[in-house]
DNA sequence: ATTATATTTCGCTAATTAACGAAATATATT
DNA sequence: AATATATTTCGTTAATTAGCGAAATATAAT
């Protein structure tokens, strides 16, 4: 119950649904999200840590990046059920739309790197 | 997606995960849920606010009592997919166990009106 | 080695939350 | 009307949280 519960918590904040439905779409580094999300690295570094502790996302290196993930859907079972759930009760939502239209777009060699 | 941070929310504490496994398995009122739970009553009464305010609750004053009990299931789809997800994830949680038997034996009028 | 860039950690602030007991409200009984 | 009981609201405290910018860390490129 307390894994669920941590679940719960971690998508209780409406920024962390984003990024949930975000990284459905492709893998984001930080950077790319904080564009997206337009707050602070530290902040959405932060989120991604309460994500990844509740097993939800991985982080994978990539030389001067860092790639954030979905765990892979065999990996957890709860995974597969809150994008269900998300899908079903977020994907007509204005700002997910957005986003998700946005994350096509973002460049983390343009966005991160400034010019 | 408001409604689904806020329904996440209101299930991202043990407390009122486990008042509504309790409710599964039938009405309650204050008093009872407080003394399975062993909270104060201002803190239980509190919790169950919250359910309420997320919809997953109704309440029904009945005399002297309130009787708290889920939103029946056509009214709000919500509700039975987070039915379905505590019972795939929480049912065998020695504690929500634990308290279902408490429920079944748990009478307002001893609980309650003590004597 | 030094510099540039991506990310994380730290320290802070403002806001929210869970818990309690006490006071207030509402209903039932005498 | 007065009393007893169930519940809610109020006021407080301790803990947690989301946000930020600045400092620290890690990797890439010069």
């Amino acid at each position: 119950m307390k894994k669920l519960v941590t679940i719960f918590k971690a998508l209780s904040d409406p920024n962390r649904v984003r990024i949930m439905k975000m990284l459905e779409s492709r893998k984001l580094c930080l950077c790319e999200v904080s564009s997206v999300l337009k707050l602070a690295n530290s902040t959405v570094s932060k989120h991604l840590s309460i994500l990844k502790n509740a097993g939800l996302i991985i982080d994978d290196k990539e030389g001067k990046w860092v790639n954030y993930e979905l765990v892979s859907s065999p990996e957890l079972v709860y995974v597969q059920d809150m994008l269900l759930l998300l899908k079903k009760y977020s994907n007509n939502d204005i700002t997910v739309k957005n986003d998700i239209k946005q994350v096509k777009k973002v460049d983390r060699k343009v966005i991160c790197g400034g010019d």
